[in-house]
DNA sequence: TTCATTATGGATCGTTAATATCCATAATAG
DNA sequence: CTATTATGGATATTAACGATCCATAATGAA
């Protein structure tokens, strides 16, 4: 149960293409350099966050890559399920005919071990949308302002 | 990101042991007829289970497992950590001399990325140890006694 | 137009983790 | 002593992850 590292990939470069100014395209080149990864592997990420509508792309010279919306508008939850999928926390591994106990009601979506399953899901999810690209640099803005304090 | 089914099946066969007497032994052909589950894989995760002090187990005739403590101190983040392991949600992917940008404090653990994901580890953490086994035994003993409205 | 640049998608490949089974061994009740 | 039952090692199969290469298309600039 963790996170892959494609997550931590898109995270990362969607953090540095907020730093630029809008119009600004930034490649995949500049990406992979600033992360420390292969061009190949992190460019299909961004295309997933293309397809997805995080990024924008431009193919050609003086191309690349822009944010498609404002930083404060791309969560946590909204990267992590393009480059994770949208899957559940738990699956169900019975059928419908072998119901492992008669404590359960499977009728429909009544299961109590289900439903708690669920219940963590939802709150896992509540407190990533809370979070966003943006949130990331205003945390960082604000811990620079507070002079150069920090270690000395 | 998707927990595995062998959590699903240690959920599962605890409370099918929670149902039981204390001192009353279940074999894991019991538990893995229940569950629809080979009795080789259920296997080892009772010896998991065990090794970390959820179950007792029992060999010999007339053997076989029960819950190592009361049901109600059994919670959903004990089976969880203990099928899966402990690892982290979100694993950083730089070394000391890679960083990715300017605007991390890479000092400790001060770093904002890293501190957005463990928050949403505590948060999944801190619903997931207020679920116990019991706890669904409960809801479960609410819903029956509720008469037989549920259907029809 | 032509060329260099840049993203895209398909194919492929090695590594690791998850799932699953088999068997030899040890422990215990009867 | 014997049947029963859990344990741990070894192994096999499958799927997911991580990563690379290449052919193609699109685009800006010469
Ligand atoms: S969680 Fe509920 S519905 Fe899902 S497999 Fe278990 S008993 Fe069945
Ligand atoms: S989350 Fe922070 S510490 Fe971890 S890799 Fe990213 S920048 Fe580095």
């Amino acid at each position: 149960m963790q996170y892959t590292k494609s997550t931590g990939y898109a995270l990362h470069a969607l953090i540095h293409l907020a730093q630029k100014d809008s119009g600004q395209y930034v490649g995949i080149k500049e990406l992979s350099a600033a992360l420390v990864v292969s061009e190949s592997y992190l460019s299909k990420i961004m295309s997933k966050l293309r397809q997805d509508g995080i990024v924008r792309a431009v193919t050609g010279a003086s191309g690349g890559y822009e944010l498609a919306r404002s930083a404060d508008r791309i969560t946590f939850l909204d990267v992590i399920q393009v480059v994770e999928g949208r899957q559940h926390l738990y699956e169900c591994f019975h059928g419908e005919e072998s119901t492992p106990d008669a404590i359960y009601d499977m009728d429909s979506e009544e299961c109590l071990v289900k439903k708690v399953m669920i219940g963590a899901e939802m709150h896992l999810h509540s407190y990533l949308e809370q979070h966003t690209i943006q949130g990331v640099l205003d945390a960082a803005a604000q811990r620079g302002s507070r002079a150069g304090n920090k270690k000395a």
